[in-house]
DNA sequence: GTGGAATGTTAGCCAAGGCTACATTTTTGT
DNA sequence: ACAAAAATGTAGCCTTGGCTAACATTCCAC
C-alpha cells in the first residue's frame, strides 16, 4: 500500500463529483458549436435523461458558476465553463486518439475513452500523446 | 455520433453502479489474502470513509449476492463475489502493468490504474495485453 | 390572435453513498 | 474478572442524480 491509505479513493470520488460537470459543458460547449444555441432538450436526449434531470443539473452547474441561465432561454456557458469544456475535450480527443492508435475498434474506443478520460492524470496524457507521435511517425515504416 | 445518442452514457451510468462493488470485493479479497480475515475496519480505513458507510455498503454488497455476513463477524466472499474479485483485481493488474509499460510513472500509474479499470471493454484489455507482451520482448532489442 | 406543440418549472418520490451521534458487543490489558 | 478500548450496529440526516406527474410559458402555424 504505498501512499497513504483512502488517499487515492477520495481522489477517484471527488472525481466522480465533476465527471458529471465535465460531460455537461463538453455537451453543452459541442451542441452550442453545432446548433447555435443548446436548450435542456437536446441535453436530455445526448445524455438519454428526463428534462427534469437535465434542468436540475444545470441548476448545480449554474450554482457553481459553470453556466449561466436565464428562465425559457438556452443554456450558455461562462468562461470558467468555456475553460472545462475545451480542457475536457480536448482530453477526450487525447484519449480516444490514443485508443485508437493502440489499436482499439473504433466503437470501444469510443465508449472507452468517455469512461477514461476523467481518470487520467497528466502524467498518463503525457505518455498517451507520446505514444500518438510515435505511432503518427511509425506509419512510414510499415 | 455514432450509435445511439444516450446508449453510451446510459452505460457509463450503470458501470458506476458496479464500480464500488467491485473496489470493495477485490479490497476484500486482497484483505483476506493478507490477513487471513477482512474487518469493517480494514475497509473504512481502505477507502477513507466511516465504518458506517461501510456497514451500509456491506449490506448492498449482500444483498446483491456478493458477500456472507454475521453480525459482529468478519466479512467473507460468496463464490459470486470471489469471481467478481478475481476477474476485477486481474482487470486491474493489467491496466496497471500497461500504464507502467507505457511509460507513465508508478505513483500515477497506482491512481489512474484504479479510475481506469472500470471503464474498459474487452477490446481495450486485449489491446493492452498485447501491448504489453510487445514492450516485455523489445527490452532485448534496447 | 388563438391553440397546440415544444420547452421549461415545480413538487414529490426513490436509491446510492456520504456523514454524526449514540448504543451495543467484542477484545484486550491488567 | 472486569474495566477500558476497539469494533460493530442503529437512527437519522444530507446531497446527488435518477424518475413521474402536473403545471406554466413560449413559440409557431394557421
Amino acid at each position: 500500500m504505498p501512499t497513504s491509505p483512502g488517499s487515492r479513493h477520495r481522489r477517484i470520488r471527488s472525481d466522480h463529483a465533476t465527471e458529471l460537470a465535465e460531460d455537461y459543458v463538453e455537451a453543452i460547449a459541442e451542441i452550442i458549436d453545432q446548433q447555435g444555441v443548446c436548450r435542456g432538450t437536446d441535453l436530455a436526449e445526448r445524455f438519454a435523461v428526463s428534462h427534469v434531470t437535465v434542468n436540475r443539473t444545470i441548476g448545480r452547474l449554474e450554482r457553481d458558476g459553470y453556466v449561466k441561465t436565464e428562465p425559457y432561454a438556452p443554456v450558455e456557458l461562462t468562461a470558467k465553463g468555456q475553460r472545462l469544456a475545451n480542457e475536457s475535450s480536448a482530453r477526450h480527443e487525447t484519449v480516444l486518439q490514443f485508443l485508437l492508435a493502440l489499436g482499439v475498434p473504433q466503437t470501444s474506443a469510443a465508449i472507452d475513452s468517455e469512461g477514461i478520460e476523467h481518470h487520467c492524470s497528466e502524467d498518463t496524457l503525457n505518455c498517451m500523446r507520446k505514444f500518438i507521435e510515435q505511432q503518427g511517425s511509425a506509419q512510414h515504416n510499415t
